[in-house]
DNA sequence: CTTATTTATTTCAGTTTGTAAAATAAAAAA
DNA sequence: TTTTTTATTTTACAAACTGAAATAAATAAG
């Protein structure tokens, strides 16, 4: 079984976006196919465009000319073949500065922000705390305004250069007409923030959900770039989930689907901050460990120690042999099969990438944990399910909402559907 | 929330098929979109489809003189209108003997098969049952021989005039392949159906599982034709799960996901057929209910009553007020409700049809399972799924295979791909 | 140094799949 | 009859490609 699960590196490679064309036989046109193509392998020629797309030479020549006299794509000097015959090729590059985009991802105690060229080569990032609690819109646009502030000085840019937003939180975000359904860190539910936004700054908006960012980051940046098909499961606050389907992601119908964190695993279960019973997620996030470390460590009840400590306290404890401590992870554990395997079961993706800031604990990321996970999947005749695990660092929510912005500010400026 | 759910009547509309076109923004030849168009509406007049497709009126002529001279196409007399100013239109139909196809559902007890002409009406039907427990390949295959022999007889036609057939059959179905990779019916797994098949019978051969089947007959005769995406469950042997999204039938990567019957409602549950425990269908499935039977109606051990006559005592008891048979039947309704909670959580469809044969246990279809369901989910801004029951005749599984049939006769016919 | 060979790119004459607008057809109403 | 209205057909033309021949730019061979 050891096979199946990876533990990817984080890499650093040439180019982003997802490299395969979109949708099953969906006829995208060149023009673009041939623009994502050149922006997933950073540089390409007209030859390799021609036999990657299986399109004519012909065609390869017109639609590269026709980006060049656009603006979008430039020919560089190539660095000199070792052993070539014929007549070198040229190679081909986006022209990084034609736009700019900023990348945000506001969260609970800290926002980020990641400022990008048009290849979606990072220029700037910034982070900041944040002490508030639950905010107002005006309060909230404050901290927007001032992350994009920031960003810009790093940068050096002015406001004018940036051509694409892309903003992520966790809740419940209706991407397609930017409104703020419910969050926990509003004051108000069905807030539309690109509206407000608007009124503030000229360039568009495009919100999601965290869950779909780190989905997106994958797609973009990481493992998902050669996957058609693949799952995201992070464990962080709570349990998110995001699917990638024929190369683009799913939202779910209202663009509400994907709650693997409210799934119930158990009838009439442990108690779920949503106000339910038997939420995988009250058996697996960071306040229900905390929850259950305050029992079983015998600690003092303090409310305002925040989950992280706890959760610390409890980890060094199970790897130094205490026995409560390690039965808090073992369950939390076999619950994390049980999601895992749902999903499998459900919607039988070839890989599963369990991604985030925060995949430290290694009572929950064991061998046996996936080993269970298989055990526990009608297995005949199937390929098993691969894991892979991706720890990145704290930009990827924002580095995924850059791909937000991208993808849609490629869509205005290359002209038809890209596959977000 | 009562109107939140649907009983759906047994309708009889014209036309057959998806009335919606295929995937966002997939440009499938107007062609295609065309013919189906017109099967989809039983007749429609040349207007009809150029403001329908919303193409030009010169395409409309183009395209229909090209499909009529194919053959498969052609005008018929209307029946004068009442109250036309103009030209009036002249109404197009399929030609309905240019193919016809055969539909099969192989199952437990009984084997149905349906046929078909091009424009997806039943000519003939036909039943037989089966003592047979698992079969050999050929013995499966002398059934299927004998199925389709009865139904040409009854249909009075020759095997020549059949182009395709359609099989569905419960197990786990390699639909791309037309292997089956296991199957309570069969003794052996991984049996090439397809290649066997076409040893004995000129025509292609169509392979899907049974679930899918019956999300494919809601999709082209059923509540589906207008839902661009929907959820199909069904119980009965086991539970199962079909997915329609963008108007085209979800199968999961390895065309086997979507086993809601199998995800794992209970760490350590009651024990199910597969060998896991927890399964959801362990608490809903028929011989789960029979199982309980069993004890709480202190019914002597018989190994020999099948499920469905115990299930029916069980029925009879809880009506008259047998508070055990109740219970079983008021537990197995929460468990459906944290079922259909976690398909609404996850893939968030807009509507879920439960649909099949055996929708009669008011106790489990009850408002209030429907009520615990809407409760069990986020309910945060979220338009509430609807719910539709739908209880077809027998014929529904063979219908699906019709449909499996014929959209495969079509795309070899029209050319091109149509969206299963 | 010149010529062949090889590979990359461009040019150019179709083809396919549509559209838009004018022309024609067929009916009811004036 | 003539007008009006709606349906269908015709015709010219555009967009998005393809395939094959022509051209370019390099190395290898003589």
């Amino acid at each position: 079984m050891k096979d199946a699960i990876t533990i990817m590196p984080t890499e650093d490679i040439a180019g982003c976006g997802p490299l395969l064309p979109g949708g099953r036989g969906a006829k995208i046109p060149l023009r673009q196919q041939v623009f994502q193509f050149v922006r997933g392998n950073g540089t390409a020629a007209r030859t390799d465009i021609t036999r990657a797309l299986d399109i004519s030479a012909g065609s390869a020549t017109t639609i590269t000319a026709d980006l060049i006299s656009a603006g979008v794509l430039r020919e560089i000097a190539t660095p000199g073949r070792e052993n070539g015959r014929g007549r070198p090729p040229v190679a081909l590059q986006i022209v990084p500065d034609v736009a700019h985009v900023i990348g945000i991802k506001l969260s609970y105690e800290k926002h980020t922000a990641v400022l990008t060229d048009f290849a979606g080569n990072i220029v700037a990032d910034v982070a900041i705390g944040t002490g508030l609690k639950r905010r107002s819109l005006p309060q909230f646009l404050d901290e927007i305004t001032s992350l994009i502030a920031q960003v810009l000085v790093a940068a050096n840019m002015t406001i004018g250069q940036i051509k694409a937003i892309g903003i992520g939180l966790p809740g419940i975000i209706d991407h397609a007409s930017g409104r703020i359904v419910w969050s926990a860190l509003l004051q108000d539910r069905n807030e539309d923030l690109r509206g407000a936004f608007a009124k503030r700054f000229p360039m568009p908006l495009y919100l999601d959900n965290d869950a779909n960012l780190l989905t997106l980051a994958e797609l973009w940046f990481g493992a998902g770039r050669t996957m058609r098909d693949f799952a995201v499961v992070t464990i962080e606050n709570g349990v998110g989930m995001g699917l990638v389907i024929d190369n683009r992601l799913y939202r779910g119908t209202h663009g509400m689907g994907l709650e693997l964190g409210h799934t119930k695993v158990h009838l009439d279960g442990a108690l779920c901050r949503c106000g339910q019973r038997g939420c995988l997620e009250a058996y697996l996030a960071d306040y229900a460990l905390a929850r259950e470390a305050t029992t079983a460590l015998e600690l003092p009840f303090k409310a305002l120690a925040p989950p992280g400590e706890i959760l610390n306290t409890l980890f060094q404890d199970a790897k130094a042999g205490n026995s409560a401590a390690q039965t808090i992870f073992r369950r939390a554990g076999r619950y994390l099969s049980v999601g895992l395997s749902n999903v499998v079961q459900l919607f039988d993706p070839p890989l599963i990438i369990l991604s985030g800031e925060r995949m430290q604990y290694d009572y929950l990321y064991a061998e046996e944990v996936f080993d269970e996970m298989q055990k526990l999947v009608l297995s005949e005749g199937r390929k098993p399910c691969q894991i892979a695990i991706h720890a990145w660092g704290d930009l990827v929510w924002a580095r995924g909402a850059t791909a937000l912005a991208l993808s849609a500010l490629t869509d205005t400026m290359i002209g038809g559907e890209e596959p977000v």
